[in-house]
DNA sequence: AGCCTTTGACCAGCG
DNA sequence: TCGCTGGTCAAAGGC
């Protein structure tokens, strides 16, 4: 695959935050600050510069910071074509103190084209070129621990803007959503929410976490349809998915069947947002896996699984319904979105459909709506628009287990999608709910049929695939042996219209869990039994932090994020694996191309506890890890 | 006590 | 206008 899996095994975070910092420092004169922070260990960007150039002097985050980087877009973005080129599987994994990183066993030319393609575009969006990182040059050897690298073609912004966010994106400005400066003057928050102890202490243990690293999955093809939005913020979070697209690996257009269709979960990608996903978490969305392994019904997590907290106002057996249709309604004040969920008999959810916009940011995990919005109303510095506020209407929609294939309808401002045995979410409007869970992004393609799966996975890795009017993305379940595909497919010049759909059945169990805290839903399916294993802790995906399948976040250190204004960032890019020996570990990172001045830095906090797995229970609770970045402004 | 789910009834839109 | 349907309300009860 790509260069910057070569080596994985151990190289230090060199990555993303000496370019940020660097911009940061450039803009804001921090650069002393960093300085402190920075590391004896030995200069990331020695191992890292062999394949990467200088070129992303500028990264996404200087936009972000300001406007005075220059970007190297082209120059990066080619770069990144090149590496991903040469690619070739390897699987990297470094169990300790390292990013893991899987084989992905992509076709190179597929991705190279549709990365590249992608990589160009994103990079013409956001201004800035994808960041490289060369990890080749780092020995396993290395004294560093905990080292993360981030894949080519992901850049830091994308990274903190990652569709997994998309939530916040509308919601509550933060830097991973890319909706606000990097400047907060809190500290973020990585409070996964609704993490049980259990898991959190079996993190500890572990000492680690991890993103694993995921299969190309196969192209199916989607149909997507627009719809006018009507928020910017659905804007803002589809440029986010469009960024991290480029971290994406793209694959073949080929068209696939699916046959094992038989279990659409949405999983919590918020378990997943991406739902997930959900969610996303994504909003990947709202079903959950028990221990069997199965999902259960998982009514409780459904609602939650966003991010958000709904309050189920009534349910109906639609005529010519397969399934009874609930209700939920948003429990924050004055909030006006609602989301309509479909479960099959046995807990499945087979269709969600959000409308309305969140007027207010993703709440805190671990408070309940009660909580004073006051806590959260400082976010929304900039109104509505950063949060979201306005209750434009959006409508997303989450199918699964429809019969046959796919049926993509549009109208009246809802894009349905039907794919048989898949579960698939539309969106129009503002669907931060839903991207967030899902990380969803945007998908191109051809709209041949192509069976899928659906299953809602928690974490996700994928590539992208684009067409003129259309980009996919791929992903896959980053779990050990799960098989779990999905696609999110956007129309390209209507962002606000997203399908994703979902292929295969989780052979594990949800990754985060909220049940503890929820209801148990009526309709939760039985408890799993052993059929699925669970993820062995040091091997947990950090969409098990909260539905985020292929990004993790990362801080800076206390110090930095202070002086920065609690400046916390960061997604670790799809695929990538990263262990923490142990809870507060911190990382170097590097940004290749970066001044040495700034070029690595201590890196990365992974306070303890408060990344947490969870094993135990349902990803109610699970939620984008953006979630856990909360802004005090 | 608060919040949530359940569930039957009610309301509104549409043909 | 009526009936159908989807969506919402709100009381009751559970956690």
């Amino acid at each position: 695959m790509s260069l910057s899996r070569r080596k994985a095994s151990s190289y230090p975070w060199d990555l993303i935050l000496g370019k940020i910092i660097t911009c940061m420092a450039g803009t804001n004169n921090r650069g002393a600050l960093m300085e402190d922070w920075m590391l004896p260990s030995p200069s990331p960007r020695t191992q890292m510069s062999s394949f990467w150039n200088e070129e992303f002097s500028c990264g996404p985050f200087s936009n972000i910071f300001s406007e005075n980087c220059s970007n190297k877009t082209q120059d990066g973005i080619d770069k990144t074509k090149s590496s991903f080129d040469s690619s070739g599987e390897e699987t990297v994994q470094d169990t300790k103190a390292s990013v893991q990183f899987e084989s992905n066993l992509f076709d190179s030319n597929e991705k190279s084209a549709s990365y590249g393609g992608l990589a160009e575009r994103m990079a013409a969006r956001a201004g800035f070129g994808i960041l490289k990182i060369d990890t080749s040059r780092v020995s396993s050897s290395a004294p560093i621990r905990s080292p993360v690298t981030i894949p080519p073609g992901v850049s830091p912004r994308e990274l903190l803007e990652s569709p997994v966010f998309l939530p916040n994106a509308i919601a509550q400005p933060s830097p991973t959503t890319g909706k606000l400066p990097f400047l907060m003057p809190h500290n973020c928050k990585y409070v996964t929410p609704s993490v049980p102890k259990k898991a959190e202490d079996r993190l500890h243990d572990d000492s680690a976490f991890s993103f694993q690293p995921i299969l190309r999955s196969k192209p199916p093809t989607f149909l997507t349809a627009d719809k006018g939005a009507n928020v910017v913020h659905q804007n803002q979070s589809l440029a986010n998915d469009n960024q991290r697209e480029s971290s994406l690996q793209s694959n073949s257009t080929g068209t696939k069947d699916i046959t094992d269709t038989n279990l659409v979960k949405p999983k919590t990608c918020d378990s997943m947002l991406d739902n997930d996903h959900p969610s996303p978490a994504d909003e990947q969305e709202e079903s959950e896996e028990n221990e069997n392994g199965e999902y259960s019904s998982a009514p409780v997590t459904a609602p939650a699984e966003d991010g958000y907290n709904w309050r189920k106002y009534g349910q109906k057996q639609v005529k010519n319904g397969e399934h009874p249709r609930s209700y939920y309604k948003c429990t924050h004040p004055n909030c006006p979105v609602k989301k309509k969920v479909e479960r099959s008999h046995e807990g499945h959810v087979t269709e969600i459909v959000y409308k309305g916009s969140h007027s207010h940011p993703l709440p805190h995990p671990n408070r309940r709506p009660s909580v004073p919005f006051s806590q959260f109303s400082d976010l929304q510095a900039d109104g509505p628009e950063n949060s979201g506020s306005k209750p434009g209407h959006s409508t997303a929609t989450l199918q699964g287990s429809a019969p046959n294939g796919h049926v993509h309808d549009v109208h009246n401002g809802v894009l349905e999608t039907k794919q048989s045995g898949s579960l698939t979410t539309t969106e129009t409007a503002d669907t931060s709910v839903m991207e967030s869970r899902e990380a969803v992004d945007v998908s191109s393609g051809d709209k041949d049929e192509k069976a899928t799966h659906g299953a809602i996975p928690s974490t996700f890795d994928g590539g992208e695939d684009e067409t003129e009017s259309k980009r996919r993305s791929y992903y896959k379940c980053t779990h050990v042996g799960c098989g779990v595909r999905k696609h999110v497919e956007r129309a390209s010049n209507d962002l606000k219209s997203v399908i994703t759909t979902y292929e295969g059945k989780h052979n594990h169990e949800v990754p985060a869990a909220k049940n503890s805290s929820g209801h148990p839903s009526s309709s939760a399916a039985p408890q799993a039994s052993s059929l699925h294993q669970r993820p062995q802790p040091a091997q947990a995906s950090i969409a098990q932090f909260g539905g985020i399948a292929t990004y993790g976040s990362v801080c800076l250190p206390p110090q930095l994020s202070a002086a920065s204004g609690g400046f916390c960032f960061g997604m670790l890019p799809p695929g990538m694996t990263l262990q923490i020996p142990s809870p507060g570990t911190t990382m170097p990172l590097h940004i290749p191309g970066h001044p040495p001045a700034v070029q690595h830095y201590p890196g990365l906090m992974l306070p303890r506890g408060e990344m947490k797995v969870n094993h135990e229970e349902q990803p109610v609770a699970a939620r984008p890890v953006s979630e856990t970045y909360q802004q005090r402004m």
